[in-house]
Parts: structure tokens; sequence; C-alpha cells
DNA sequence: GGTGATTTGTGCGTATGTATT
DNA sequence: TAATACATACGCACAAATCAC
């Protein structure tokens, strides 16, 4: 039995045994906090701690008037070097939906557009000075009526009026492709990847647990002289992966089929 | 002034923003407990919730005795597309090695290997049975004498025995050339990369504090025939970050100079 | 539909241990 | 050594959400 050098460490061991060995598979319900007093003649306070540790490692979901349950971590995969295909142009929000329906979910959005000043994150990497007013574009991106990732993308203002994205709508063709009919054609990006935990406002937008990360993917994309374009993927860890396909993969799109 | 529905989640609340707004810095101390219970009118229970919440969510890290002080998150550049360039064939511990000096640090490494049965994450993208055993080659890195992040490869047994990847210690030249020269030529690869939160596991390992999660970076490598090895790198999300450049970056490259 | 029981959430108090200053 | 500061552990009460009948 894993015995740590406190009470509460050593409940959370014991617990987090059976769940990782499969005694408690997820989904299941965890023993109430008054028969884990019991089980381990503890107080309550240390009960809870013992499973606030294992909420925090994103082991258990605590639910109130229900109980505790062992989480799912299942993903949906973004494709993160597919949506830049010729043969698949679509816009990354389209990329998003054919993914989504390719895993069985059905996918919706939800768009907004403002206009505010730089901070020094996006100005340096779109070139231009801190404060400098930018187009934001904000697509929420659900699965089966759950928020799954939030998708924000600065625009220069020249370059945003030029292809017409500076309007509090959806573009049909995509902004990608909006912007190469004016000129400004992608032939390059850098992807950023970091993680965290969620900020308070992006549990309220992204609907994000305790105890689950969040994946924040950055691309800044470039034409053959100047950056287009900041396009940041917030997405929870618990329920997204990004996938980068390099090089030649024909031996192992072969046994994809 | 924020204030949540509830004492705690107020007080946390009001703490976060004097963290967010920069009235209290990275690096610098909190008001003690006691001061905290003063100021809010609050028992210490109550305070310690709310410190909880802001150490759950990276911002502030609590030790036993001095206090509770600003969490710094400054970050190592992983770059996942630079390795494989042919002007910079390195092997990917080099890689690390490189742009850890670029970076200021001053790197070093610790090696370990074994040969294990291959759990089905491994098997699957290996090709091989579930538990056909395969050779582990382990690098922990470090950073300035800490820890920075732990590098697990594995590599099929065949192509382990014919490369001379199953022995005990470090390869010079780097496992991807010794592969190459007997034949297994890697031309791609895919790239898995999550986040989770770190198990008491990484927790030893990896130094990880409690509310920083750590990124998975998993790399399966094809020659134009075979899967080579599984290279899983996990890092902690407070000193690492990924970065992948793709497509034609000449002009961003013009102004790194 | 409603009522009581169950279960987790919030908040208070106290005492003692351990690490740092 | 003493004081300070956080960690662990006990107790209690009531609120809020859910569930079973």
């Amino acid at each position: 039995m894993a015995r740590a050098g406190t009470l509460y460490r050593g409940i959370a061991d014991q617990v987090r045994n059976r769940i990782t060995t499969g005694e408690i598979p997820p989904g299941t319900k965890l023993p109430t906090e008054s028969q884990l007093i019991d089980q381990y003649g503890a107080s309550r306070n240390t009960i809870r701690l013992a499973l606030a540790e294992l909420e925090n490692e994103g082991l258990i979901a605590t639910e109130q008037g229900r109980g505790s349950f062992v989480r799912e971590w299942s993903s949906l995969t973004h494709h993160a070097t597919r949506a830049e295909r010729v043969d698949r142009p679509a816009s990354s929000t389209d990329a998003f939906v054919a993914e989504a329906r390719e895993a069985g979910f059905e996918p919706s959005t939800s768009f907004s557009m403002r206009i505010e000043p730089a901070v020094s994150e996006i100005a340096d990497r779109l070139q231009v000075p801190v404060d400098t007013f930018v187009v934001l574009r904000r697509v929420v991106r659900y699965l089966d009526g759950q928020v799954n990732s939030r998708q924000d993308s600065w625009y220069p203002m020249d370059l945003a009026e030029q292809a017409g994205l500076n309007v509090p709508h959806d573009i049909k063709e995509g902004t990608i492709r909006a912007m190469a009919a004016k000129g400004f054609k992608e032939v390059g990006n850098i992807d950023e990847v970091t993680a965290r935990m969620p900020s308070p406002d992006d549990q309220e937008t992204l609907d994000v647990a305790t105890g689950v990360p969040v994946i924040v993917q950055q691309r800044t994309a470039w034409t053959a002289t100047r950056p287009t374009r900041v396009t940041r993927v917030t997405m929870p860890a618990d329920r997204n992966r990004i996938i980068y396909e390099l090089g030649n993969l024909d031996a192992y799109e072969a046994t994809q089929q």
C-alpha cells in the first residue's frame, strides 16, 4: 500500500492506485466522503484534502450533491499540418468542421469580431507598434453543443481592410482565401505551442474543469514578405490534441486506410 | 472589486487582480496568511482555500516557513522542426544542448536504458504486438542543474539490435544516425502534442510544482516503409514551449538576424 | 410535484507539526 | 533559541445541489 508521509497523501495514493489500476474505471462514482471517512478513519477535511489532490491531477471530478467521478480524457485531433494542403484549402473553421464530422461529432461555431489595440505579444508578431489597432476575429467552436475550443485571430488593420476582414460576420470562403485574393498569399507559418492552467475567464468561456490544463497553439502566418495574422487556438487538454505530420509519410498513410 | 458568489473566491479574485495588474510582480512575496486573515476578516481555512485556488492556476507558489510568491513563467524553446534539417543533423540530445546554450543555460543530461514490454500506446505506433519487448532509452535533461524535461525513446527490438541501440550508454553520433547507417533512414514523423497535470511520478522526476501542467510531445518517426521509434518528451509548461516552423519562412528569418 | 435524505460546498474554530528566519 | 509562516489534522454548522420515494 502506497503510504506517503502524511495522512491525506496516503489516502490520495491509495485511491489513485484504485483508479490507475482500473479497479475504479472512468465514469464510475467514487465512494462518498462519508464512506471514505469510515474506511480511513480520517476527518472530513482530511478526506477532502485527498480528493482535492486527485481533482487537481485531473483524475476525478466532484459534483455537488452527486459525488466524485473518475474523469475520462478523450480527444478531438487537430491536424495542424493538414489545413495548409492545396487539396484541402479550406478555412481553419472548415478544417475544424471536417475533423469534427470525421470523429462523429456535430460541430457548430459562433463568431464575433472587434477592433482592439495590440498587446505586445500580438504586436511583436504582426510587426506593428504596441497599441496599434488590429482586427480580432473570434470563433468559439462547439461539438454536440459543448464548447470545444476558442480560436482568436488578429490581423493588421491595413490588411484586414483590403481583404474585407473588418466586418462583424463570418467569411464564407475563409479569411485565408480572402487575403490571398488580394495578393497576401501565405507561404509559411510559425506555430508556438504552450500549455497553462485556465484563467477564470477560460473556465467560463471554455467550460474547463479543475485539474484540466489548456493547450495554446499560436500560429503566426507569413507571406513571402510580411506577417498576415496571429491565430491562437485555446483548447481544454482533456478533449483536444494537436498532430503535426512532417516529411514523407506515405508508408504511415498507407496503414491508415 | 471582483466579488464572486463565495467568500474565498472573492478573496482569490482580488488577490489575482493584484497579481495580473502587476501590483504584485513575479517573484514577489504575497501577504502572509495572518495578514490576509486580518485584511479580509476571514478564517485561516478560507484564506487557504483562496490561496489554493491561485496555486492551482499556476499563479503562485507557497513554501512552508517562507510564504507565498508570485510565480514566473519563462520558457526554453524547443524547435521541433529544426533538428530534422540536413544542415543540422544532430541527435535530439544535441539539439537540446544547442538550444539551451543559445538561451544562455548550461545544459547537462543523464542517461538510462532498459528493455520492457510495450504498452498499447507504444506498441500501436511501432506496429508491434502489445507486450513485445522494446528498447527504452531515457534522457533526463537539466539546465543549470535544474531538471528541464525528460525524453523517452522506444525502439523495436530488431532495429535496436541492428543499430546497436540496446546498450546502457549514450551514443555519440546520435541514435538517428546510428539507425540511418544501418539503412533505417527516417523520412517523416508524426508529432502528437498533448498536455496534462503531472502524475506524482512526474512531480518527482521533473520537479513540477502544483498548478503547472506538463506538455507531452510524442514523435513517431518513419522510414519509407516502417516506424523506427517513438520519442516522447515530457516537459513542465512553466519552463518550456515548442515551436514548429512550417513552409517558407525566409522573410521571418530575415527579421531574426 | 414535493419532501426528506444524501452528498458535496462553504465557513468557522482549535491544536500541533515542520521549515524558515 | 525564539518567533514566524505554512502544513496537517481534528471538530462543528449550515448552504446548495441532487436523489429517492
